[in-house]
DNA sequence: TTCAAATATTACAAAATTGTAATGAAAAAG
DNA sequence: CTTTTTCATTACAATTTTGTAATATTTGAA
């Protein structure tokens, strides 16, 4: 937990800063350039990328569009040209926070707590081992993905968002099929749940997540 | 559209502030102090909080604090005092940002389009006159439903989730067709980015949402 | 200008989604 | 136990989505 990736040439502040991190309670993995930053990123899982600017081996702002590229993971800029212009370009390419030498230490703590925090606040939608990442329009379950249609991601979003709580067949239909004023007749959604529970549940023909309430709905339950 | 509050209380600074940020297409609202500070905040609907740190009439933090805790909104502190501690309580009352005087107006604009789209994780995502409410999985455009597949929803999110941030072709091939090891073309793209513009563009022909960055990629932006 | 590269547009077939209807199974009521 | 109701399951046709290829257009460079 608490694991940092710096990215940092200069030995020297390397290892005073990931002296002063560790005592902070990171853990910190320290890599010299570009390639053997972007190969330890890919091996291990970090909450935060610590990433100087002015890398011998290689520009930042291309290991950062890299490693925005393929995942979320925050990533701060630590660099000694506080020029606006570098600044400005850091954050078009994605980064999380830009921060100018000299640092200060305890405000670099609370930069990096900062993006950690407002990464791990994404919104995702759990429901035992299924997992809707909302800002993505991705659901997964045990983190393979699972392809579902427009229709079938609403209503289980519409399931998920009501966690615990019985919803009506009528209430459903009105959520999810009254943007054309058609008529869509009762049986399919029946034959939705059966299709969702094909795709979520480990055992369809014994559902944990989407259970049926009988004569009145149904309702999506954790554990 | 990109509403901004401002809360300060040094009437020149902010006049030339809310100058500048207009010029730069946010529309700002200016507050002098708390008391009207938070009553315009309750009021409007603003996608960003600047907020002096040193107010006559009440504490900064406070205010932050009381944002806060009924909304997501960014706020970003702007100070004279660079003061470490300082730093570091604003961003344990919930800041996304802390910027100090003098502001250099581009990285301010930066970080103020940062904490925006960071703030992107909330349900609803917005440019111009369409809408992803990603709490229901749908699409408006001017009030009205639109409906999108599900690979054209995940391809906007990914689009508005990053407003005015380019994106190239090969993250977006990333991002959406890498859920099976299978290969897709690469005209795919074009003919995705095509039928989006279609369904969410006023004149699809001459794209003020989707933009092409000829050679790079795309990005959407607004107005 | 001319050319080459990048993007836009169109048309199309394979595949998937969508809604319905018919049938089967399970649960509650009598 | 029988009946009725409710939900599950299956199969199917109409429609839509999806990816590709072929063609047109635009853009920037030579």
């Amino acid at each position: 937990m608490r694991n940092i990736l710096l990215i940092e040439d200069d030995i020297s502040l390397a290892k005073s800063l990931s002296g002063f991190l560790q005592s902070e309670g990171f853990s910190v993995a320290h890599a010299l350039g570009m390639t053997d930053g972007i190969e330890l990123f890919e091996k291990e899982n970090f909450e935060c990328v610590l990433l100087d600017l002015s890398l011998d081996d290689g520009n930042g702002f291309s290991i950062c569009s890299r490693i925005k590229s393929q995942s979320d993971t925050p990533v701060i800029f630590l660099t000694a040209s506080a020029d606006e212009t570098c600044t400005v370009m850091g954050f078009e390419v994605g980064a999380d926070d830009y921060i100018g030498k000299p640092f200060r230490p305890r405000e670099l703590v609370a930069r990096i707590k900062n993006a950690i925090r407002k990464h791990a606040s994404q919104p995702l939608l759990q429901c035992s081992n299924v997992i809707i990442d909302t800002s993505r329009g991705v659901c997964r379950k045990n983190n393979s993905e699972i392809f579902l249609s427009a229709l079938e991601y609403r209503l289980l979003v519409l399931f998920f968002t009501n966690k615990g709580i019985l919803l009506s067949r009528e209430k459903i239909m009105d959520e999810l099929w009254t943007f054309s004023g058609e008529f869509v007749g009762d049986s399919t959604l029946n034959v939705y749940i059966k299709r969702l529970r094909d795709k979520i549940e480990d055992d369809p023909a014994n559902p944990q997540i989407l259970k049926t309430v009988r004569g009145l709905g149904y309702k999506a339950v954790d554990e």
